[in-house]
DNA sequence: AAAAGCCCCTGGATGC
DNA sequence: TGCATCCAGGGGCTTT
């Protein structure tokens, strides 16, 4: 599941596997968070082009229109030539010449919504104020200094909205601000350019070692192959409230900021 | 424009 | 065992 890692691992997983492919049925379940926008049938016989991702969107290219879906808090994407009955919490699938892909998703905060161009309404309301792409050289420290100064409210709060840069969920705004040393609690406007500097590329390191590790979460997570990450990158500070720090023993502390909850050293993270 | 709350939904863990 | 409560990795929408 999903912050931008685990996206992405889902994306390479099937991507190429569906390319050229060509849609035969589709089923939907209960409803997810949106509605699909165009009735189920409309999506037989178009050919499948690729698969993109931006932030934790997918889009799926048709050669008439997309799809963007979303995993939401619980969803996960199965792709295979076969798959077994759908269950209860398979709420969209589409049978494609190549094989069939399913969105489970128990908690249905994910969706399945068909645009007819990138410039429609649907996809400039939803992908429209996303910020940066972090494992791109359009991430810059000194953008995201320049970005940061413009916000007054905590660090932790701007790296979760995603309009300055996108795919940093909960889990990995943690640990990204527990590398740079930062507190989550900070203004973000208050970052030095150094320490700026140094969360964004704390940023890149947590993520791209999350994306190298195939998606490796801290939790349960399987790409649309049904394969889990390697887990080989353990919390230094997500969930592990009470527990000695990693680095310096002192307990980990938690927070709640915007219904959300947040950890850090107080040792490591003083200011 | 930016920030803060609210809400969508189900399942699993915990506590009594 | 049964039931209530709390919590969960997201993010769009409304209100301030």
């Amino acid at each position: 599941m999903p912050e931008l890692p685990e996206v992405e691992a889902t994306r390479q997983s099937f991507a190429d596997k569906i390319a050229g492919s060509t849609v035969l049925c589709v089923r939907t379940g209960k409803p997810l968070r949106w509605p699909l926008a165009c009735a189920p049938a409309r999506l037989v016989g178009r050919q499948v082009l690729g698969v993109r991702r931006r932030g934790k969107y997918l889009l799926i290219d048709l050669d008439q229109g997309l799809l963007l879906v979303h995993l939401g808090m619980s969803g996960s994407l199965g792709f295979a030539l076969h798959l077994p009955e759908p269950g209860p919490h398979d709420h969209f699938q589409i049978v494609t010449t190549r094989g069939t892909l399913r969105l489970h998703d128990p908690r249905r905060f994910g969706c399945v919504v068909y645009a007819e161009s990138e410039a429609s309404e649907t996809v400039r309301k939803l992908l429209g104020k996303l910020g940066v792409e972090p494992l791109t050289d359009d991430f810059c420290a000194s953008r995201f200094h320049a970005g940061l100064r413009r916000r007054q409210t905590a660090i932790k709060q701007v790296l979760l909205a995603g309009d300055l840069v996108v795919g940093v969920g909960n889990i990995y705004a943690s640990e990204a601000l527990f590398l740079a040393g930062i507190r989550p609690t900070v203004r973000a406007a208050k970052l030095s350019l150094p320490r700026a500097t140094r969360l964004h590329a704390a940023i890149r390191d947590v993520l791209g070692r999350a994306l190298a590790g195939g998606g490796s979460t801290l939790r349960n997570f399987s790409n649309a192959n049904g394969e889990s990450g390697h887990f080989q990158l353990e919390a230094m500070v997500y969930a592990r409230e009470g527990q000695p720090c990693r680095v310096c023993a002192a307990p980990i502390r938690a927070l709640r900021q915007g219904q959300r909850s947040s950890f850090y050293c107080p040792q490591c993270q003083k200011a």
